[in-house]
DNA sequence: CGCATTTGACCGGCGC
DNA sequence: GCGCCGGTCAAATGCG
């Protein structure tokens, strides 16, 4: 009863995310890791891009955090982002990981990744995915994780993990008795942080919220978003860090079934391959529609900032164009790329508190 | 009127 | 077994 209340009242909890100003756009200083710099050295797919490209837009819709708050994962664990950072899989290294994405398309999304797919070390359990697309100055990490889900989710996602899903969504409340001793497996996970005034981010796919809860010890509610296309069961999270309240971080759970609605324009390497994997250029893909085009400038050289803060743009892409056979990582060492991919707290700098 | 959002209630997993 | 908590449902409400 009375705890019915107290529940009420943390769902009550609102946000007026309106009330951040456009004025704070400035680049954050992510909050200290809780690991230590050879942990994140080990952390599995955490990795960052690093770039000397020009401060973002002050307009723009959002700057992405630089990876090493993925370290901070600590604070984001009042948010759940423990979860979404179940770090503990090996990944070794961010080649490990790039070699992980190659092989597991992740969630959704119509963007193409070049990646090449090479023999993989040890896969992944899961997917949970943490990235920190990259802006003009800013850095990516991305993060995967496992649960006991592991590979089969993979494999549910690349086959009929539609089905499940979208029995698991019918079954909620009519059907409930499901199966009961089967753990409800976990949809891949991709999550990136990124400096927002704004909460829901546009990525360009259509979503729904069907749910928001408060958050335990953050001030800011978590929200749940739904794909609204037929058939997609495609979930987004979208919470607010209560460090940083200017720091967004947004979870996509699921792979979309279906191409973008809204097509970037004159996207660099937008694939309507729903498959995550254009097949003839072994690229896959992560559910990060827009972003993109931003992370393009960052290689372009072309300093047009102008990463339209509309509705259009804003998920990043990573743009690791490589040849094949190699692995990732080496390909991008060979290709110079490394120093600005895994940079900093990937690399053993000191870390200091 | 149709669709999206809000929000209280409900459910299931998990830790104690 | 109980309580907490994350996640979801669905009725009510808002909006174009």
């Amino acid at each position: 009863m009375e705890k019915r209340e107290e529940k009420k009242e943390l769902t009550r909890t609102t946000l007026k995310t309106e009330n951040f100003s456009m004025a704070n756009s400035t680049f954050i200083t992510p909050p200290p890791p809780p690991t230590t710099t050879s942990d994140i050295d080990q952390m599995p797919g955490v990795f960052a891009f690093s770039t000397a490209a020009p401060p973002p837009p002050i307009n723009s819709i959002f700057d992405m955090i630089p990876c090493d708050i993925i370290g901070g994962d600590q604070k984001a664990g009042s948010l759940g982002f423990m979860d979404l950072l179940d770090i503990n899989q090996d990944f070794g290294t961010a080649a490990s990981l790039l070699d992980w994405f190659a092989h597991n398309p992740i969630p959704g999304s119509q963007q193409q990744q070049t990646f090449v797919p090479s023999p993989a070390p040890t896969l992944p359990e899961t997917s949970e995915v943490l990235n920190n697309p990259a802006t003009p100055n800013s850095s990516a990490s991305i993060s995967s994780s496992s649960n006991e889900a592991g590979n089969d989710a993979f494999q549910q996602l690349k086959t009929g993990d539609q089905d499940e899903e979208q029995d698991h969504d019918k079954t909620k409340k009519q059907l409930k008795p499901k199966k009961k001793n089967q753990k409800r497996q976990r949809e891949p996970r991709f999550a990136f942080m990124t400096q927002s005034e704004v909460d829901h981010l546009d990525d360009g796919y259509r979503w729904r919220k069907y749910g928001q809860k408060a958050v335990k010890n953050s001030p800011y509610p978590r929200s749940y978003y739904r794909c609204t296309s037929a058939g997609c069961g495609v979930k987004k999270r979208v919470e607010r860090s209560s460090d940083d309240p200017s720091i967004v971080v947004t979870t996509y759970e699921g792979q979309h079934i279906h191409p973008s609605p809204i097509t970037p324009r004159g996207s660099i390497g937008i694939l309507a391959d729903s498959t995550g994997f254009g097949a003839a250029t072994s690229s896959f893909v992560i559910p990060q529609p827009q972003y993109q085009q931003q992370h393009a400038y960052m290689y372009n050289s072309s300093p047009s900032s102008n990463i339209t803060t509309s509705s259009t743009s804003f998920l990043p892409t990573f743009s690791f164009h490589q040849s094949r056979s190699d692995t990732p990582a080496s390909l991008l060492r060979d290709h110079g790329l490394l120093q600005d991919i895994v940079p900093f707290k990937m690399r053993k700098e000191p870390k200091e508190e």
